[in-house]
DNA sequence: TGATTTTAGTTTAATACTAAACTATATAGT
DNA sequence: ACTATATAGTTTAGTATTAAACTAAAATCA
């Protein structure tokens, strides 16, 4: 480590910074967001939507709390007002009675679809002042970070 | 805009992917941060101290609400915490019956020397793992969005 | 000057989250 | 088989946050 580098570990101002940046990036950008957001969703709840979208198969209640780095607790909430929408499905697990499988529903595929919609008109803004090849190169890092302090914890 | 953007344009999946790392990102650090945190300061509470560690001088509730970009009802709480720790001084602004001054005290100065000790801690762990260099990569562009997304708000 | 509007800060109601206690079921150990 | 432990999900208590209503003081303006 060189003495610059060094200097900046001291006073951790680096760190501190980007940790910073990184928190107020996401309380506007969530509270941005959840203020376009059709149906009453929530950016959780779109999150839940969104990954089942994606082609991804059902999943339990914890595996979804875990793939978002929720507490089961916050999932339980997140996955209660998502089935009062009727937007996702909720059976027992057929072969373990503690377990239980979500999945969305043609509901809810249309409300993702709303969802999405509104959620283009604020990347589109977005999309003016930083292209995705610019966001591209951030997104590895971020996700390097991400696997370490979800591994870290 | 090639096509390739144009493509992760349309279903937004890069910029979905950047807010959500962002998301996880801050979640997971501030409740580690938080953990470690003595004097039971909360992050808020710790960068109102380390504002003004860094040498600026005193600030009026709505000013500081604007630096850390939360609302000045979220501030009122902030401060009046760190007033009952003996952290910071509030003081009635001497020309203006609406307004206060707040400046850290010799207490408060000592508790972010032992806040910032910790966080080290983290920090080391974290230094291990991704330089000082790999951050400053990234945090002009974070810069950039954070003050976007504060300027379109 | 007096009335209106703006500004600084507080309070209130609602929400999403965490940690931890709890219930019920499944698994392991003896 | 029986007991102890682990796991899945829910519930509870507490907290930080926002938006919006509110209070009080200052600035504008007629």
């Amino acid at each position: 480590m060189d003495e610059k580098a060094e200097e900046a570990l001291k006073d951790g101002e680096a760190y501190f910074r980007f940790f910073n940046e990184v928190g107020i990036i996401n309380q506007l950008a969530s509270n941005r967001a959840e203020r376009a957001m059709p149906h009453g969703l929530t950016m959780s709840q779109f999150s839940v939507l969104n990954h089942f979208m994606r082609g991804l198969p059902p999943k339990s209640p914890l595996e979804l709390a875990s793939a978002f780095q929720v507490t089961k607790g916050a999932m339980t909430n997140t996955l209660k007002q998502l089935q009062n929408k009727g937007f996702v499905e909720i059976v027992p697990h057929e072969k373990d009675g503690r377990s239980k499988i979500v999945s969305i529903s043609e509901t809810g595929r249309n409300a993702h679809k709303d969802a999405q919609s509104e959620l283009m008109v604020f990347f589109s803004d977005f999309s003016a002042q930083f292209s995705t090849e610019e966001l591209a190169k951030v997104i590895p890092d971020l996700e390097k970070i991400r696997i370490w302090l979800d591994e870290n914890r």
